[in-house]
DNA sequence: GTCAATTTCCTCTATATTGTAGAGGTAATG
DNA sequence: CATTACCTCTACAATATAGAGGAAATTGAC
């Protein structure tokens, strides 16, 4: 195992997705909250080998969902963000805003 | 040349990094920069790849430094932030936001 | 009931791009 | 020519990305 300790790129968008939709997260899911909120497009593979590699890392943790009574549908696989995941967050969050703050970004506030 | 409109995790702090560090940027000073805002220890082979990187994506453009009166020293190679580097940097911080805005993220305001 | 069509979601494989380290070479100065 | 400060190169590990195709569920025709 990596011994990695800031999210990747990818990650770091997947994880916050995770953590936005709450108790609704899986594949699907994502990926739309995605692609709704930073208008990028992005592949459900792409969706669900981040997501399975953040499992890994023990940042997200996945339960097998209930059979809904919609039409057809294999069940889901559900997500959520552990605490550790919570933390990387904050660690990645804390190094771009050490490096980002003061300077004059445009008012990007980040 | 790749098509990747999102900054790398790393490639975004190095990007910061020389930003912030204005007419004095070049490989030792972007690496110390990061040590000491971020606490993280990385190589200057992963600096220098990088700021290639950046620099192939036309992100930052470098120049040779004049010699300095110091003793030793191989003449320094500087960087400078491009406008395509800082619209990057806007993006990439836009999408971020976009999905972390409105979370309880403990304060973490970013 | 059961079978096939339909739907929604997930798995797998393969490749490109980034991240990372460190050995070793190069251009200065005194 | 010894010393210093910096940079280049190579190699490999981890992440990002796409998309074909398989799996599980429901519904309706028979």
């Amino acid at each position: 195992m990596s011994n990695r300790d800031y999210l990747g790129e990818f990650e770091h968008i997947v994880l916050l997705a995770v953590l936005r939709l709450d108790d609704q997260a899986y594949g699907v899911t994502v990926r739309r909250e995605i692609e709704v909120r930073t208008k990028r497009e992005v592949s459900i593979g792409a969706i669900y080998a981040t997501l399975d590699r953040l499992e890994a890392k023990g940042y997200v943790q996945s339960r097998p969902g209930d059979p809904t009574p919609e039409r057809g549908g294999r069940s889901k696989r559900f997500f959520r963000v552990t605490a550790p995941g919570v933390s990387a967050i904050h660690r990645t969050h804390r190094a771009i805003r050490s490096l980002a703050e003061g300077l004059d970004l445009l008012g990007s506030r980040l």
